[in-house]
RNA sequence: GGCGGGGUAGCUCAGGUGGUUAGAGCGCACGGCUCAUAAUCGUGAGGUCGCGGGUUCGAGCCCCGCCCCCGCUACCA
């Protein structure tokens, strides 16, 4: 079985509802999955959710229910709709509560356990009775009044309680050395650059033992630690694991062998350090190699600050869909932000490019293109004949688009992808006024040479939606069923392919073509 | 405080190893065209490249100092 594409995002913890930030990861992962398959290999996509912890719990008791309806609830009407709304296509869903999950990593941990790399310890820390919790030294500040001279909660104003707790630890410390030497060796491990600068400076300073079980007097809502069933496992060493135990690690070696390593591991950058640093250790510890790549993307920022919901600036994705459309979402997000970097969303941001380059400048294309065909040669792909300069150069032009979108995808340079695609549809828009078919059809002496420059426009619009498709798949679809079901289906074009000149035979029909991105009138 | 990223046209951003008049898209102004979603194409105006020094024949790119913004500085997920 020959290795598959594999790309993850990281499990939603489903205490809230979805906004754009977490539909951006799922996008953006979506593009790179469908842009290998688009490209001919296999892929697959895998995303889900992460239900235990006790934030989940509490929010749950909150709710007066109780944890499994709780995220039963958000998964069915939050967070799967979510993946509509998006259109994405993933090849599985996840969710830490299913049964394949709990004993994948019972046996995970079993196999840790075994080879002497989780030992029982005690951890020490600020428990604030208040917020019922371990407190970090960063949530402290230091008291006043009666608490004078003392560190305490910033919630609560109250002194925490030095607790220990018997605990099972990772032996992370053990990994700092081969860690930093697969940082060295894998320059692309962790992308984009920043992010690995702050992962190695990170490691650098040093690398203590993890916890990996929560004492089940505080809560239990989690995954039995196997072989002792008065502690459950720490949620995120129970999470990581989410993106082997889907594909059958300890069941299916064989399906598990057909995925693993994943080729690219997305996720936002705050949860960098957990997918950089602990995940991989963890996969060293159990004998697996670490994922190829984990690309750590930017926030998204409203209003010049990252959103929030306490702000008001959260967004949901359906605000923006139910405007414009999946495709413009995924079209915006991905060729507005540089990938890696932080991004500004605005209303007017999305609204402007919505209007400039999607109804003007792909749609209007294709609409300016389909009509002609439609009237010159009542709707029959007409005939190219001799080439000419102009029409050469949309040729390269096209093959260029491709060969750059293809260099840059191999980077995970999303927006440089798309950019380099939008050169065909500048070109094609330049090369039609230029050509001018409607003066060209006005003689019955130049209908030959309207027959190439439509046949031209035409096959660079085959172009357009085979490099597009990935990104904007119902579109594109449109489009080709109107010029391109002839060859077969769309997602039977190979991205690798598609920069071959005159695939599209003429004499075939092609149908009407509905406006792929209509105008939206000014609120 | 330490480490990392960033401060370039009104806006969003590009600008390998220093080299002719600093670029793109959008927006704006003017002109052309009419196939098309009042769409398209062309031309133009617009910048002391955060501030101050320095190296160099020459710096947005190198060095020093300073100012401002953001992220990380671990076990809430």
């Amino acid at each position: 079985m020959p290795k598959s594409f594999y790309v993850t995002t990281p499990i939603f913890y489903v205490n809230d509802a979805p906004h754009i930030g977490h539909a951006y990861t799922e996008v953006a992962a979506d593009v790179i999955t469908r842009w290998h398959r688009q490209r001919g290999d296999s892929s697959f996509l895998l995303t889900g959710t992460d239900e235990h912890g006790e934030k989940v719990l509490r929010t749950a008791l909150g709710n007066n229910t109780d944890p499994k309806a709780w995220t039963d609830r958000l998964v069915k009407d939050s967070w799967l709709p979510l993946l509509e709304t998006i259109d994405v296509d993933n090849q599985d869903f996840i969710r830490t509560t299913e049964e394949r999950h709990k004993v994948a990593v019972q046996k995970f941990l079993k196999q840790l356990l075994d080879a002497g790399h989780i030992y029982q310890g005690s951890f020490e820390g600020n428990y604030c009775v208040g917020c019922e919790e371990y407190k970090n030294e960063s949530d402290l500040i230091d008291g006043s009044g009666e608490f004078e001279g003392q560190r305490v909660c910033a919630i609560h104003s109250k002194p925490v309680e030095q607790l220990n707790e018997n605990n099972y630890f990772f032996k992370l410390s053990h990994f700092q050395d081969r860690l930093l030497e697969h940082y060295e060796k894998n320059p692309t491990f962790v992308q984009p650059e920043s992010a690995r600068n702050e992962v190695v400076s990170f490691v650098r300073s040093g690398l203590s033992d993890l916890s990996i079980s929560r004492s089940k007097e505080r809560f239990d809502w989690g995954i039995d630690i196997p072989w002792d069933t008065s502690h459950i496992t720490y949620v995120w060493f129970d999470a990581l694991l989410n993106y082997i135990t889907a594909i059958g690690y300890g069941t299916d070696e064989e399906k598990l062998h057909s995925l693993w390593p994943a080729d690219v591991q997305v996720v936002g950058k705050d949860i960098l350090r957990f997918h950089a640093v602990i995940w991989p250790a963890m996969l060293m510890a159990a004998g697996m190699e670490p994922p190829k790549q984990v690309f750590g993307h930017g926030w998204l920022l409203v209003g010049g600050e990252k959103m929030s919901k306490s702000k008001l600036t959260g967004i949901a994705p359906n605000e923006i869909t139910d405007v414009f459309g999946s495709d413009a979402f995924r079209y915006y997000f991905m060729k507005a932000i540089g990938f890696g970097s932080d991004g500004s969303f605005s209303w007017e941001d999305l609204s402007a490019r919505y209007t400039a380059e999607l109804a003007n400048g792909f749609g209007n294309l294709a609409s300016r293109t389909v009509a002609m065909v439609a009237r010159y040669f009542d709707s029959d792909i007409p005939q190219a004949n001799e080439y000419q300069p102009a029409d050469k150069q949309v040729q390269e032009v096209a093959a260029q688009a491709v060969s750059g979108a293809e260099a840059a995808m191999d980077r995970v340079a999303i927006h440089e992808a798309i950019a380099s695609t939008w050169k065909l549809v500048d070109e094609l828009n330049n090369y039609i006024t230029t050509q001018e078919p409607w003066v060209l059809a006005k003689e019955e002496s130049t209908r030959e040479r309207l027959g190439t420059v439509l046949y031209t426009s035409i096959e660079g619009l085959r172009v357009l939606a085979v490099l597009l498709a990935p990104v904007m798949p119902k579109a594109c679809e449109k489009l080709w069923a109107a010029i391109g079901s002839a060859l077969g289906e769309l997602s039977n074009q190979s991205i690798s392919e598609a920069g071959v000149w005159g695939q599209l035979t003429a004499g075939t029909k092609i149908s009407e073509l509905e406006a792929l991105f209509p105008r939206v009138e000014e609120k």
